[in-house]
DNA sequence: TGCGTAGATTCGCATGTGCTTATGTGGTTG
DNA sequence: CAACCACATAAGCACATGCGAATCTACGCA
């Protein structure tokens, strides 16, 4: 593989390279884990409190808390005191959307996977 | 926060856990990662070859063809051998689709970042 | 002011992940 | 066959991440 197939192939650029990386700590990171996109499902229709979401994923508060925080440094949801309790939201309702391409592509796998072991 | 609540909250139910649980090792995990989406991307428009990646990525080999495994053996990229060298294509074009969201939502992120400075 | 509740934060640990170096493997060519 | 090429894989290390336990902070109320 020769040099001279630089120009077709293109070197991507440092621009797009920080875009992604920022892509990857901004965005990414926050929907790698289980219980996180939980979260943000369970924000789907509604705001919830720390506690409601704590009985709603059967976790302990201090681990809730923790990932709101992951969620919350990133902008993805949105924090709103009442009184005692603290209410979150999510920001951007296109995040659900991108998880509902993902969970598509997964089923899509899933079959091939099954057309595979035949 | 009484348990009277539950019925109005809902707990989330083993099975969307178990879902979301694959979805995070199966498609998520592969994300998580500035290379992996610029292989992605770099598959966006045509399959390419290991070396072509490594020349457009600038990263060592062993480097890249350990990311194409993590892609490969979650089914989101295929490898097809043709003479000596391998080409790689991209499985599911709205995985594409789905990191465009992503793109979307950081941009206005950090637009609104950059508003609660000022 | 003191107490109770809801939530946030810190710490230590176990586990996972990416990278480099080194080696193995399939396919082509002489 | 041997030499070579493109790629895959293994080992080891440095670093990140999720977790529970404990502590701290903010708010409401008597």
């Amino acid at each position: 593989m020769s040099a001279f197939a630089y120009e077709d192939i293109g070197v991507v650029d440092d621009r797009l390279r920080r875009q992604f990386d920022e892509l990857v700590s901004g965005m990414c990171k926050a929907l790698n884990d289980p219980k996180r996109l939980l979260i943000i499902y369970a924000l789907r229709s509604a705001s919830r409190s720390v506690g409601e979401l704590c009985d709603m994923l059967g976790a302990p508060q201090s681990n809730v808390s923790q990932h709101l925080a992951v969620l919350r440094d990133r902008g993805l949801v949105e924090a709103d005191r009442r009184g005692n309790s603290v209410f979150y939201s999510i920001r951007y309702p296109e995040l659900v959307d991108a998880i509902e391409i993902l969970r598509s592509v997964m089923g899509k796998e899933a079959e091939r996977q099954a057309e595979v072991r035949l």
